[in-house]
DNA sequence: AATAAAAATGAATAATTTTGCAAATAAAAT
DNA sequence: ATTTTATTTGCAAAATTATTCATTTTTATT
């Protein structure tokens, strides 16, 4: 499983490069690099990259990545890495915590705090870019802290 | 030649609200609001506009313009106005506030209070017509009702 | 190591978007 | 006002991209 990672790793660089006006064209790039795959992979790699065919005033349309300018990283614990930098800001009242992140991200994280399920956390409900954390009875913030930094390591010193 | 215009400013609008997932969709919304036209038609626009559908990590794909998050400011006041005829109820329980909304109006509210970030509101979760406001610790009912009043003017009388 | 479970992939197909072209509409020129 | 020129649009077809389904490959478990 380490293709892939390397694959799209790759499809980041060159898109990042900006000279990539389809799928098509991207392919071939990518098979004369080494990689063997099919559209419908690739399709499937950009989604997840969230790379988007932006039309261009002169080139018609071109594939970017609207938000970033770094390349590195996805895998499966990678992709909570990765998530992890959609985190925003925690704050507590009372029994519940309430995360932050960039919009978009909520569900994702709460997702993977669901998964991981945190003895110290009863339950998440997520919007668009909050997720609401009901902490047990009797648990302390730094508890509640340490259990999101065992969930998603990258947290660390953002909290 | 002024339909065009028109057109594709409310485009712009629909667009930067951020909900679209399809042209058709699009189109729908566009129609409802008074203009007729093609999907071919609105390719061309979006081309034009520099609108993409950029991959988002839960909804799919959605429309959006990379480059713009900015412009707006008078239009911007014109739009909180409007979205606060979508506010129907404030009730609390707790350190917990609950808004009522006309149907689908939840998000963009929430998304305005959120945007002005009141210190006395630690978080908005939304869905589609209620919005859950989590209060900051020590805060009173007037003193929430402030803050959206800040954020919000036109909600003066209504709360 | 064998088996079960999960994830990734390709082929084919579906869904969506773009575009060539002719017709319609608007603007400019006479 | 009429003709000429340029712009805009819809239709239908082409091009492109996304997804379904079956299969293979990888990872985890016993």
């Amino acid at each position: 499983m380490k293709r892939r990672v390397e694959r799209q790793l790759e499809i980041r660089k060159i898109i990042l490069n900006g000279k990539v006006r389809s799928q098509e064209e991207l392919l071939m790039q990518l098979r004369k690099n080494g990689f063997e795959l099919t559209q419908a992979t690739l399709s499937r790699d950009l989604k997840l990259l969230q790379v988007a065919r932006v039309p261009h005033p002169t080139r018609g349309y071109v594939y970017g990545i609207p938000g970033a300018e770094k390349d590195e990283d996805s895998n499966e614990q990678n992709r909570v890495n990765f998530l992890a930098d959609g985190f925003k800001d925690l704050q507590f009242s009372g029994n519940l915590a309430v995360v932050k992140t960039l919009p978009g991200y909520a569900n994702s994280i709460a997702a993977v705090i669901d998964k991981a399920g945190p003895w110290e956390i009863i339950g998440t409900v997520a919007g668009d870019d909050t997720i609401l954390l009901i902490q047990r009875e009797g648990i302390m913030k730094t508890d509640l802290i340490n259990a999101l930094i065992n969930v998603m390591p990258n947290l660390r010193g953002k909290l």
